[in-house]
DNA sequence: CTGCCGTTTCCAACGGTTGGAAGGTCAAGT
DNA sequence: ACTTGACCTTCCAACCGTTGGAAACGGCAG
C-alpha cells in the first residue's frame, strides 16, 4: 500500500502521516526501490489508532505514551487510566475557562439593545468598568483562583 | 510613557504590544530620538481594551472590528452585537465538542480497572471497535451531523 | 510517448505567545 | 567620567498540529 491508501483507510492525511514518521511517533516507513513508502495492514490500524486518540483531544505526547501501552502486552490498565484521567481534568479546566467566557458573553450581549444607537453595554464593559460594580461581579465570576489570565487564553482556545 | 509603562499598566506584555503594532491590530507609536517607543493614557485604555477582549476569546481579526466600533461615535450597537453573538456561538460551538470529548473519554475511564492487568477499555476503544455496538454509540455521540473530524479538532483544542 | 495522478522533499503559513541573543539607552550611584 | 543594571531595540526561533504549495520524479493507462 502507498501512502494515499493508507491515509484514506484510516483516515489520516498523507501530509500528517509524514509529519507523525518525521517527529518519531510512527517509526520510518520501508521504501519501494524509487522512495515510495510503503504501508501494511498493521500501520493502517496504528494510524486509525491515533487518530481515534487525537479525536479525543489527546497530545501527540500523550499519544507516544499511549501507543507504548498499546503495543506493550504486559501494561498495567492503570497506566493508561492515568493518562486518560489527566487528559480529562485538562479537558474539564478547558471547559471551565470556555463556559466562563461564554457566561460573561452572553450576559453582555443579553443587555445590549442591539439597535441603531451607539450605546453598548459590551464595548462599554471592553473599554473597562463604567458600571464598576457590574464590572467587578463579572471579572469575579472569572478570577476565582486569580489565575494568570495570558496563561489561561493558551490553554483554552 | 515606555512600553514597560503600559505594559505593566495595561496587562499586555511588550512582546505582544509590539506583535499588535505590527500586525497593524494598534497603530504605530512615536519614538523618541533614541528609538523609543512613546505612549499616552489612551493607548493604556486601548490595550486594556484588547486585553479584555482578549480574555473573552476574540480573535484578532475580531478585535480589529471591535477597535473600529469603539473608536466610531456614530456606530450602531447592532454591529457589537452581531460580532459578540458570533463569537458567542464559536465559543459554544467549542464548548460542545469539548464537552463530547469529556464525556466519551469519562465514560472509557469508568470502565477501566486501573490495575495491574493489561485489559483496558481504553485501549481497546482507540484501537478501534472490538464491541462494535457500544464503539458505535461512542461515535454517534460525537459525529451528530457528520463533522469532519480534522476540521473539529482544529476548532476546539 | 503523452497525460494524468501519486509521490517525494522542502519551505511557508496559520494564531498567538513566548524566549533568547546581540546591541543601544537611560538613570542612578560611585 | 565611569560602571552598573534596568530598560529598550530588532531579529530569529520555537511552540502545536495542520494545511498549502512548488518543483521534480514514479507509475500506469491510453
Amino acid at each position: 500500500m502507498n501512502i494515499g491508501d493508507v491515509s484514506r483507510e484510516s483516515g489520516v492525511s498523507t501530509k500528517m502521516i509524514r509529519y507523525y514518521e518525521e517527529i518519531g511517533l510512527i517509526p520510518a516507513a520501508h521504501r519501494t526501490e524509487a522512495g515510495y513508502r510503503i504501508y501494511c495492514e498493521k500501520d493502517v490500524h496504528k494510524l486509525r489508532f491515533i487518530r481515534r486518540a487525537r479525536d479525543l483531544g489527546f497530545s501527540v505526547t500523550q499519544l507516544t505514551e499511549l501507543l507504548a501501552l498499546w503495543s506493550d502486552g504486559h501494561r498495567a490498565s492503570a497506566d493508561v487510566k492515568r493518562i486518560a484521567r489527566q487528559h480529562i481534568a485538562e479537558l474539564e479546566h478547558k471547559l471551565q475557562e470556555l463556559q466562563a467566557m461564554t457566561d460573561a458573553l452572553k450576559h453582555l450581549a443579553e443587555h445590549c439593545h442591539g439597535d441603531h444607537r451607539p450605546e453598548c453595554p459590551i464595548l462599554e464593559d471592553l473599554a473597562g468598568a463604567i458600571e464598576v460594580e457590574a464590572r467587578h461581579m463579572d471579572l469575579t465570576r472569572f478570577g476565582a483562583g486569580g489565575v494568570d489570565p495570558v496563561r489561561r487564553k493558551k490553554e483554552i482556545l
